[in-house]
RNA sequence: GGGUUCUUAGCUCAGCUGGUUCAGAGCACUUGGUUUACACCCAAGGGGUCAUAGGUUCGAAUCCUAUAGAGCCCA
């Protein structure tokens, strides 16, 4: 037997076995008829992403459930890929291009994609690598890009598709626009700093026109007054009842604007009158369209003044820059007649921070109400269902208030948009997958036959990354780019695409609630929509991650520990098991790094059994009558705790499925069953015994490795023979029934345990070494044998020389009472007698007044009327129990 | 402002269909222990009026209502 190292090194076998892994194609998947599918798609995470805490958490779940369920027999396979993620890829390019000292707006739009292509080929792996690290044990054969050439021509198919379905149109609406990135964005992609931010509230004072009259109005935004064209009260305000119908006249421009009667109007929000600037804010422009307003439009793309706000020196001028200057002007010139700090909640974008705009602009749209019906449908009656179930309000309400999705996006980066305009008018366009398609369409439409290629221009917009990676578990399978897709029925047929019709739907989804909607929802819809299927049937929502003090982790804040330097420090299996203590489904993780070191001291123990087992010098003896007993008993547990664990399974609750093991290792098989059968110092252990440990080591390993991966790979190798290309990755998952259940020994070991510990107890209240031998009485009536049944386990673990049965005390003893039976341990001159009748009436108060609430309900006929029939019995057990212990303990207290 | 979830030991959380061997786990803490697999360890111990106030029930941490506080989603 070779040096084992005393502790356990993971970087010493990480790496190893995940090559092993790969080379044996350990995580591969193929159709297979003879064994059931299990599918999981992983959440792209973004490409230019690294490994953060949320990956880590996230992508262990996923990996414990497939390589658990490939262990059980199914072909599992787990996907994975890379989003392109447009503003935030295109941004981190622009930015790489900057600092080389090229302009964006130097590049021509292939020029500008070569760029990124390169920087993608160059940084886009890291994160795939990153997650090897963990162990991810994904089918790497299939990794998947959401702008690969398959999956670019999926999204135009769909984009198609839904634009001759209807679902798809392109209209002038009021949308989020992202001033750095310029480009519009979604509801979605807009964010709300939970405490508000702390604006100025500016009052300004406003001539009448034809009048001496003023009125005030009050707004954070002074630098659009430029572009008010209306002035609103409330019709109820009884204050500006004789103004509505005049005109107030806009400062500086003296530009007269009606006064006008609107129900929005708040009286109580600042002075009760409201400037009205239809092109800068969504509800004024509301307004605007109820009242007939002009809009006028003051701001560029870039956030920067243009000339229709009427005054020479601010244009070009940013529109914060310009907030400032204004506000002077506004000051000198007497208009300015108050300010006070509010706090309001201000939109910036998801991406770039910047604040939001909103802008009155020409965007396309998915009509969402009709096609999301059946994805409503579908988690109200739990055909996905969400684990934990309470999101499905949270999904509902989403869902029932959904509203039409701008997928439009002003960047080079991403699908681009196949309309094609054949003539300056808004609505002259076509939409076709290829040119080729779209001028045969477009001179049908135009009845010009002589319409050319070079007479189309394409739509300069790409399509917001969720509108591809909503297609995420057809696509990775080619289900939409390939010959399953039926352009006719606007659907995925089955019976051509073997890969598609075996894999899909998949089995469960794992990912963060933050992107419920985002993804989740969409994800949904489209699978409902293209095939008349949930993508998944469980959706498992993961808690978000945040610090010791409940802050979310977040660069800014810097508090994020760095994913790879935790696995560095405590091994990919201690990190593993330390995230997923904490974590029961959907609940926040505050995140320790204690608990990382908690699964590395895990990984330690187990490490540490495998070397005491392994290092026994062996002879050919029977097993000892201890070491019988406590295989039964072993055995007994790792089948309630199987049990137990599919149980867990089966709610996703995977942190106490972990929890459970934990015990069992731990608790139950190193603290108990090993102490049991390990032979006296120097002595050698019976190698049937030995070949029993070894056996529910391999068992328990079976049960750790969706966890502890490497750990478990890296002992069931040691433990044992393998054959070349033999790998526990690949071995089969023990069942309940592969192990003999045995309920009584449970209970009766329970006892037994109990009295050690009393031992244990009275020898270290007393003060007496661990090794010093003790003598034990016990007082019985019944439970004889018992006690002589694990005579072995008691002599051993409570180190007792001799057992006597006798219903005589003996002198100078301590003693103690264990359910209905009394102990005693003679020691001479460590007898306080007071201290003992002290602890004894302790106890038998405790279990008198025990007695006395248990025997009050069962003299209550409600009681035994009204409850079950085994809840009374089980009372009337208790009862029982208890007289008996009183018992014991009178005579315990007589005998002193 | 609307919706929704939560409040249990010093900390982080379990407690699934109401039934006192369910008030529990891990960490932290206290005491004792190293020639004997592991100090990344072993043994033992202390610690909670289950947010508050009502109600339903024979019985409530668990169900209902209100109050206070926190989180999340959406405006």
């Amino acid at each position: 037997m070779q040096e084992i190292a005393k502790t356990y090194n993971p970087e010493e076998h990480e790496d190893k076995w995940y090559a092993y892994w790969l080379e044996h194609k350990a995580f591969e998947a193929h159709v297979n008829p003879n064994k059931k599918p299990y599918t999981i798609v992983i959440p792209p995470p973004n490409v230019t992403g690294v490994l953060h805490m949320g990956h880590l958490l996230n992508n262990t779940i996923q990996d414990i459930l497939t390589r658990r369920a490939r262990m059980q027999g199914y072909e599992a396979c787990w996907v994975p890929g890379t989003d392109h993620a447009s503003i935030a890829t295109e941004a981190k390019v622009v930015r790489m291009l900057r600092e080389k000292g090229i302009k964006k707006s130097d590049l021509t739009r292939e020029k500008f994609l070569e760029h990124a292509w390169e920087w993608k080929e160059k940084y886009g792996g890291i994160i795939l690598n990153q997650l090897q690290k963990l162990g991810a044990g994904c089918d790497w054969s299939r990794t998947n890009f959401t702008l690969d050439e398959h999956y670019y021509k999926g999204v135009l198919r769909t984009f198609v598709d839904l634009y001759q379905k209807g679902y798809i149109y392109r209209g002038l609406r009021m949308i989020n626009w992202d001033c750095e990135a310029q480009t519009a964005l979604s509801n979605e992609e807009v964010l709300y700093k939970e405490e508000g931010e702390i604006s100025k509230l500016y009052k300004i004072q406003y001539a009448i026109q034809n009048s001496d009259r003023k009125l005030t109005i009050a707004t954070t935004r002074p630098e659009t007054i430029l572009a008010d064209t209306a002035i609103a009260v409330n019709p109820k305000d009884e204050r500006y009842q004789d103004l509505i119908g005049k005109h107030a006249l806009v400062p500086f421009l003296n530009r007269p604007i009606p006064i006008i009667a609107d129900d929005y109007v708040d009286k109580d929000f600042g002075t009760g009158c409201l400037k009205v600037t239809p092109a800068h804010d969504p509800n004024d422009y509301e307004i605007g369209q109820r009242h007939h307003l002009e809009v006028i439009d003051m701001l560029n793309n870039d956030g920067s003044v243009n000339e229709n706000c009427g005054i020479e020196k601010y244009v070009g001028k940013d529109r914060f820059a310009l907030r400032k200057e204004i506000v002077k002007d506004l000051e000198e010139e007497g208009y300015l007649i108050g300010t006070e700090e509010i706090t309001n909640k201000v939109g910036r974008s998801e991406r770039t921070g910047s604040v939001v705009e909103p802008k009155l602009s020409l965007q396309w749209f998915v009509k969402m109400k009709e096609i999301s019906k059946r994805a409503l449908e579908a988690v109200e009656q739990d055909e996905v269902q969400l684990h934990p179930a309470k999101f499905k309000n949270t999904y509902r309400h989403w869902m029932e208030n959904v509203r039409d999705w701008c997928i439009s996006r002003q960047l080079w980066w991403g699908q681009r948009i196949p309309a094609y305009y054949y003539s300056e008018g808004e609505n002259d366009f076509v939409v076709a997958a290829t040119v080729e398609e779209a001028l045969e369409v477009a001179r049908e439409a135009t009845g010009n036959a002589n319409l050319k290629a070079e007479d189309l221009r394409q739509d300069e917009d790409v399509l917001d990354t969720w509108a591809s990676s909503w297609l995420w578990p057809l696509e990775v399978f080619n289900g939409i780019s390939g010959e399953s897709f039926n352009a006719e029925s606007g659907r995925i047929i089955e019976g051509k695409n073997a890969e598609f019709d075996y894999f899909y739907p998949t089995s469960v989804l794992v990912t963060g609630p933050d992107i419920l909607f985002f993804w989740v929802a969409r994800m949904i819809i489209a699978g409902y929509e293209y095939t008349g299927k949930a993508p998944f049937k469980d959706v498992y929502l993961t808690g978000l991650i945040r610090d010791k003090l409940g802050r979310k982790m977040s660069k800014s804040l810097g508090n994020s520990p760095d994913a790879l330097e935790l696995i560095e420090k405590y091994g990919a299996d201690g990190v593993r098991v330390g995230l997923l203590f904490s974590s029961p489904a959907g609940n926040d993780l505050p995140f320790d790094e204690k608990l990382c070191e908690q699964g590395r001291n895990f990984s330690n123990k187990i490490w540490n059994a495998m070397r005491l087992i392994m290092g026994f010098e062996t002879d050919s003896s029977a097993p000892t009558e201890t070491q019988v007993l406590a295989n039964q008993w072993f055995e007994a547990k790792l089948q309630e705790a199987i049990v137990l664990s599919e149980d867990h399974y089966s709610k996703f609750r995977i942190s106490d499925v972990l929890l459970t093991f934990y015990k069992l290792i731990w608790g139950d098989f190193c603290s108990q069953y090993l102490e049991l059968i390990k032979p006296e110092y120097g002595k050698p252990i019976s190698a049937e015994a030995q070949q029993q440990a070894i056996r529910f080591l391999d068992n328990l390993m079976r049960l750790l490795h969706p966890f502890m991966p490497f750990l478990s790979e890296t002992l069931w190798h040691t433990i044992g023979e393998r054959k070349a290309g033999e790998m526990l990755a690949r071995a089969d998952y023990p069942n309940a029934t592969d192990f003999i259940a045995n309920e009584n020994l449970l209970k009766e070991s329970e006892a037994i345990f109990e009295l050690i510990s009393q031992i244990r107890n009275t020898r270290n209240s007393k003060q007496i070494s661990p090794k010093e031998p003790l003598d034990l009485h016990i007082k019985t009536e019944g439970n004889r044998d018992l006690y002589k049944k694990f005579m072995s386990w008691i002599q051993q673990l409570g180190h007792i020389k001799q057992v006597h049965f006798s219903d005589e005390k003996p002198p100078q003893a301590a003693s103690f009472v264990v359910r209905s039976d009394e102990f005693s341990i003679p020691m001479e001159n460590f007898i306080d007698v007071e201290a003992e009748r002290e602890n004894l009436e302790k106890e038998l108060k405790y279990t008198k007044g025990f007695l006395q609430s248990v025997s009050k309900k069962l003299s209550n006929k409600g009681f035994v009327n009204n409850a079950a029939p085994a809840v009374v019995e089980k009372e009337q057990q208790k009862k029982a129990d208890a007289e008996a212990k009183i018992q014991a303990l009178e005579a315990a207290l007589a005998d002193l």
